[in-house]
DNA sequence: TGTACATCAGTGAACGCGCGTTCACTGATGTAC
DNA sequence: TGTACATCAGTGAACGCGCGTTCACTGATGTAC
């Protein structure tokens, strides 16, 4: 038996790949139309295959959303930590989950709703772990977080900003924008949290301290 | 013709208001199941009328989508205005928000899901218009925000953090929570943005002037 | 006050469609000897 | 090198189900006179 060239021994039998053409499917689905698009029977419509073939390779639609997840927080958890590594610069590694979100939006989508996966799958559970590393990394070597709860806070602060800010532009909330205006809207946006509230000889956060 | 309570002329003929049970019915199905949940004929079993009523009210699933978004955002508008107005804290605007989403979790996830809505209903741009007004007007009188490009980028921050937070909560990114635990957790979000990454001497923001 | 008519909310049967799942199968690839 | 067998990816027919939509209808409410 040859073996295929990426590390999936069970692949490339018959089709070819149909595993990586089945999930290439899938992904531009949602990417298109959404989670809800996604049926075994289109996929393998898509993939040129008979319609009882998906199951042979992940059993129902949650087991390829899983992998669809597992594949979406690794190829994130490298963009981030190759982006902290390259700069020392966690303004850019903020733009850069954007940029993921934007540029992956199908596995985007999938990867932040638990609810089309497998909870318990530990590959799963590694492969976000991972991702998840790579922004509470930085934070904590800063020493700037005292303890857990400020830890939490000042994380749940980042992550929350460029989620959202990437929620909003991918659910069609905001204006349609090419890849590289969006990278630097989020710059823009990212680098503007001077409070516009706060008395100017204190300017701390967008909404810390805002009183009238 | 008994006028029903509230404003709405045709509804309480037969059912008594069944314009609002399949809304009411909208809401908990997306809360509990998400949108692709919903179907008219499950929403007519649940308001106990026959599975073709539903289309005399609302035409089909997109205008019953987007009389659901019209509500929400009106909801959302009043409770926004109503802290600005009794707080004069933006921080709570932004608490109030992420409570928002958490209490109206139906309602939030159609209004931010524009392809479920009809994009040109003149009363849903009203609605939305009025929603986000409420959000801009404390930074517009500010006076913080220079400039249109500035206002854009602030106000985008921190619509930003507020909806990612939301996002990542309802979406099952997070721990569960009450909802007392949320909005304790949201006014330590946002009261965190102190950067843990730039010098002691210079804190501005959380992404700022982050280097290694 | 009473009758005749118009309106319109809601009914129920019927349609065609795409879905997930099951199951006996085919045929290509890999392995034992 | 060659044959016989095992494995397993993918097939195709069949199933029952829930969906949106259409359509002729019923019957309650509102209105004209």
């Amino acid at each position: 038996m040859a073996t295929p060239p990426s590390g999936r021994s069970t692949a490339r039998y018959h089709h070819g790949d149909l595993r990586r053409a089945l999930m290439d499917a899938a992904v531009a689905t949602v990417a298109a139309d959404g989670p809800a698009a996604v049926s075994l029977r289109g996929l393998a419509a898509r993939a040129g295959v008979s319609h009882a073939a998906p199951v042979h390779h992940f059993g129902d639609k949650a087991g390829l959303f899983t992998a669809v997840a597992v594949e979406g927080f690794d190829l994130l958890a490298d963009e981030l930590g190759e982006t902290w590594e390259g700069t020392g610069d966690f303004l850019e590694v903020g733009v850069r989950y954007v940029h993921f979100a934007l540029s992956h939006p199908g596995h985007f989508a999938v990867m932040f709703h638990p609810d089309l996966q497998r909870g318990g799958d530990p590959e799963l559970q590694r492969s976000k772990e991972r991702a998840f590393a790579t922004l509470r990394g930085p934070i904590v070597a800063s020493g700037k977080a005292k303890d857990r709860r400020s830890l939490q806070a000042v994380s749940l602060a980042s992550w929350s900003i460029v989620h959202g800010l990437a929620t909003l532009i991918l659910s069609g909330n905001l204006p349609e924008l090419s890849l590289a205006d969006a990278d630097v809207l989020a710059r823009r946006v990212l680098a503007s949290r001077g409070d516009p509230l706060s008395p100017p000889s204190a300017t701390q956060g967008d909404f810390r301290g805002a009183r009238r």
